[in-house]
DNA sequence: CGATATATTGACAGGAGTCAAAGAGGGTGG
DNA sequence: CCACCCTCTTTGACTCCTGTCAATATATCG
């Protein structure tokens, strides 16, 4: 599979590409970079010069609080420049680290700058996607906010199977994703041994099930339902630009 | 005052613009419109045409839940283009709604485009502004998950501090925000009785006060304190280009 | 000055956290 | 190939922060 497949899979998704542009971007020089499970890529108070594709793998950004307690604010997936960021913003503000043996493309800052420079329209589709960013992490204030538990829960394991789908990672209603209870807790802002409680009157509902580093939506529609998940958020291309 | 005023103080507050840039930007055709309080400027759903620049009063972004619970995403003060996502997503996905009598400049989004295209430094200048808010979200995030209600409070309180000043719409330990608590509550996840508790807890021990549309900081290192607030996530530009 | 919104109080309930221990699962090395 | 270890998951008892409900006080405004 070539470097870029998943980015242009994702751009496709949510953005409109003009075939050139498209090929610019598979032009771009990268360098493939394999980083085992749980590797810092960048951390709090670095200064990156280089932005990196999530080409194969997982990975999360997380904060953690003067108190010491952990955050996830992200989750990302193949396709995703999680980092992106970095080009605009001197600091990194948080962490970014992977949560699988992962796959990366390392993109010099300069290159992306000369690229959107040269092609304003590349430049358009990443700023898009920096804003559809911007766009979930409003969902997730509002989950963290103004969702219980399980429907908090329900609402991040459906938004991530929609994000999957887009790039086409999704089979049925499995998709991989290595992620411990632990991990959830911390996304979610619940201990693990609540996230564990929650899981199981799912499972027992036979609604999802998060297990061996795989997710099962077992009742997709049931799961929409119950956490009362609206994907406008995503900023799909087909609502964005309805045809 | 100019309209373009509290833009370019803002701005110049946390981006590198040259003199020629802010001059472009303060010659953009805008159209000052005064709203009520409680007006929605625009609303889930709308795909508007233009972006508005909040020149006085405030503003605050929110969403709700399926189950109906309201959740403030953000508050917006002078200087501030709230919706400045419109020009790239075609649906809005939350609220926009003032918050106290406001003067807004609405910007058609074919002038912001051609300012960009002409002036591509602008257009980084903005994006960079939309990362930033999408780095304020992340500590939204870490906020509602991570801390307990009285950080959450005194953490959100003194946020709104340093962006205040940072556009000099401070005055020594108090600034103007025409808040209630049961505003307060929305974008803490917190009900109003208890959003009532933890403010008279503040009140007595001195930290902090919230009353008649205004906010007193009377403590303020305590507050930073008490809060855990590190600033490097607002990105100022004293951060991200250190001199 | 009444009417409506906002703030305050108090009693009680409940969702989620804490603590601690026991199982399960997956590698690894002898 | 199995014992061992380490991480992750599961359970149960108990606590406590925050929510709920309902009433009262205080502001604000026409």
């Amino acid at each position: 599979m070539k470097s870029t497949e998943m980015l242009v899979r994702r751009l496709r998704a949510d953005t409109r590409l003009s075939f050139e542009h498209l090929s610019a971007l598979e032009a771009i020089p990268i360098v493939i970079k394999q980083v085992p499970e749980d590797t810092a890529i960048v951390k709090e108070g670095d200064r990156p010069h280089q932005c990196c594709l999530l080409i194969e793998g997982f990975a999360s950004r997380s904060k953690v609080s003067a108190a010491g307690v952990k955050q996830i604010v992200s989750f990302h997936i193949p396709g995703d420049v999680p980092d992106l960021q970095s080009l605009f913003l001197g600091v990194m503000d948080h962490d970014l680290t992977t949560i699988s043996p992962a796959t990366l493309g390392l993109m010099q800052h300069s290159v992306l700058e000369a690229l959107f420079e040269k092609h304003p329209a590349i430049a358009r589709a990443f700023w898009r996607e920096t804003l559809i960013e911007a766009s979930i992490f409003r969902e997730w204030i509002l989950n963290l906010g103004a969702r219980p538990a399980p429907q908090r829960m329900a609402h991040l394991l459906v938004e991530l199977r929609e994000r999957m789908a887009a790039v086409g990672l999704t089979e049925s209603d499995v998709f991989d994703f290595p992620v411990t209870q632990s991990e959830l807790g911390d996304a979610l802002g619940l201990t693990p041994v609540h996230v564990n409680r929650v899981l199981q009157e799912y499972r027992a509902r036979k609604l999802l099930d998060v297990r061996k580093n795989k997710v099962t939506i077992a009742d997709h529609d049931a799961a929409v339902q119950e956490a009362g998940f609206d994907d406008v958020y995503l900023h799909l291309a087909r609502n964005d630009f309805p045809s």
